[in-house]
DNA sequence: GCCGTTTTCGGCCCGACTGTTTTCAGTCG
């Protein structure tokens, strides 16, 4: 069963039930459960079996009928019924940025707008005006609004987010106004892809710094201007930074709202008030309104019970749980890693030579490095046949006896055919140290044919491990259609790593997929693809969203030594 | 729709900003 239909349904119907005005407490009942069925995975079908549904969180009797009616018939009869009574348009001109239920509602209700064409046109008109708490003002907003859904909204790469983040950051860190400041939101929690970016700050002269800021070299629009609170629009992707400046006694509080999760917030609110306390993003008051700790989030927690958990963990999966029983897993960190295990070097598309990346491999510390460079059918990428495979064999075994802390291992980026089967044969494939098998053509293959083709390949007895699993490229191609559960047993059974592939365009597995995958007890490697030197430093993206995944150095294959990692290698 | 060391009914996270009002509703995070 595929838990994102039934959590995309529940989603639906929050929506539709807002949209209706139906209690606000509903809705976000349908919402949470939403949540919780998505974080299951395959968990949920022995749940059904075991009649055991309703030990989760926020699942009752009735939505765990509709949980079951779904995993039987695949459809939902009140979804169906609730459809019925709504035009389709009008969810779609909810997603307009200021637009919310009651006034797509209004528009609907008032004008007959049910859609975001429509919508568009009369705005153009100037005929919402008519209504009763729009103006002028709305009206272009309402505008702009489509304008932005249009660009297409789409998160963009943590790593081709941060680099605005950090200069924005560094450019505001050198205001004498400003005291203290910090990273907020999901650029804290390392999310793989990034909305918005946001910035919080202590200053004795907020308005100073909410000057500087809408002022800075890369601001494009400036959306809202308040007197804590001011956002703008800027970089190449448009993206939206918010600066917050708020009181020195309140920041590790106002750190702790403004980071997240939302549904952390909301967790960590519920818990605050069953201790009797309340927490908002000034602090974490008592009954009689006096602030008991606010300067530093590590006060907030240890009053709450728990142990510090760390901003990458905070999406209220278990961790608030966790940090209760203090039992929050030891992550893993960047000095866990020995090694890349996936880097391209000249002999193929790389731009580095051997030697090259020995060097860079030294100089961030590593104990190995793989060089994985692409199979000959790979012409595009220059894939290597059997003479360079050997003359490039003979070049790395010179290569380890010059270096004696580092080894470097002949390894090799194999195609998968479209038929499953590898493009070196066994003979070849038993010489490399190392045999990273990927899908880089025929990717429209149907979930069957997909399936079958990549767990062929992973039955081979010499692939250690399927990179870029998904084969997803942001903003360019979707996921291929693969049924992830068989493959991750397959893997499982015969011990072939899952890549969590860090370059930006790729961030594939994912945090999600990753826990998927160790939840099946199969090993990962982070590795970055690097094909130019800039690109080894992708490794720390790596590791943010493997700490997101709650990995543990054990579940990861390139924080093995070197030692541990041949006899892993060897099957 | 869920949930219970106040409760099987009556709560359910909380505050800032905008645009419209002239004290507030809607939206957002």
């Amino acid at each position: 069963m595929d838990v994102s239909h039934i959590s995309t349904i529940f989603e639906d119907v929050a929506r539709i039930l807002e949209l209706k005005g139906d209690n606000p407490f509903k809705v976000r009942a349908y919402q949470r459960a939403a949540r919780t069925i998505e974080g299951l995975g395959d968990e949920l079908e022995s749940l059904i079996k075991d009649d055991r549904l309703t030990d989760l969180d926020g699942i009752g009797n009735d939505l765990a009928e509709k949980i079951k009616e779904i995993v039987l018939s695949g459809r939902l009869r009140y979804y169906e019924e609730l459809q019925n009574t709504i035009p389709a348009g009008l969810l779609a001109m909810m997603d307009i940025p200021g637009l919310g239920p009651k006034t797509v509602k209004l528009l609907y209700d008032q004008l007959g707008i049910d859609s975001v064409k429509k919508l568009q046109l009369a705005a153009k008109a100037g005929r919402l005006k008519a209504l009763e708490g729009i103006k002028e003002k709305t009206e272009k907003n309402i505008l702009k609004g489509i304008a932005i859904v249009r660009l297409g909204q789409e998160r963009t790469p943590y790593p081709f987010i941060y680099p605005l983040a950090e200069g924005f950051l560094r450019e505001l860190k050198s205001l004498k106004a400003v005291e203290k400041i910090e990273l907020a939101g999901s650029i804290r929690r390392r999310k793989d892809t990034i909305k918005d970016i946001d910035i919080l700050a202590v200053s004795h002269d907020a308005p100073a710094v909410t000057d500087a800021f809408t002022a800075l070299p890369g601001v494009r629009q400036v959306l809202a201007r308040g007197r804590t609170k001011s956002s703008v629009r800027a970089g190449e992707f448009n993206t939206q930074v918010d600066l917050r400046v708020v009181e020195k006694d309140s920041f590790g509080a106002a750190l702790m709202y403004f980071t997240g999760s939302k549904e952390f917030n909301v967790a960590m609110r519920r818990l605050a008030i069953k201790k009797g306390y309340k927490l908002n993003e000034y602090g974490l008051f008592d009954k009689k309104g006096k602030r008991l700790a606010g300067s530093r989030e590590e006060e907030i927690f240890s009053l709450l019970g728990l142990t510090f958990i760390p901003p990458e963990l905070r999406e209220d999966r278990g961790e608030i749980a966790a940090a209760t029983r203090g039992s929050l897993p030891r992550l893993i960190k960047f000095s866990d890693i020995a090694g890349d295990l996936h880097v391209h070097s000249d002999y193929s598309d790389g731009a580095v030579s051997l030697s090259g990346i020995a060097e860079i491999a030294l100089a961030r510390g590593y104990r190995y490095i793989g060089i994985t460079d692409h199979s000959q059918s790979l012409k595009v990428a220059k894939g290597l046949d059997q003479s360079a495979l050997l003359k490039k064999r003979d070049a790395i075994a010179r290569l380890n006896e010059q270096h004696k802390s580092l080894r470097i291992l002949f390894g090799t980026e194999v195609e998968i055919m479209a038929d499953g089967s590898l493009d070196y044969c066994d003979d070849i494939l038993k010489e490399f140290d190392l045999v990273v098998a990927a899908v880089h053509s025929s990717f429209k293959q149907s979930r069957t044919q997909m399936t079958k083709r990549v767990v062929s390949a992973c039955r081979n007895k010499y692939v250690n491990i399927l990179a870029h699993p998904t084969a997803k490229l942001w903003g360019t191609r979707d996921s291929v259609d693969i049924d992830m559960d068989e493959l991750l047993r397959v893997c499982r059974d015969t011990r072939v790593a899952m890549e969590m592939n860090c370059n930006g365009q790729r961030m594939d597995l994912n945090d999600a997929g990753a826990m998927q995958a160790k939840k099946m007890a199969v090993k990962l490697a982070i590795n970055t693809d690097s094909h130019k030197p800039a690109d080894f430093d992708g490794m720390a993206a790596g590791v943010y969203l493997a700490r997101r995944a709650w990995l543990h150095p054990q579940d990861v294959i390139n924080c093995l030594s070197y030692d541990e990692l041949k006899k892993w290698l060897k099957k």
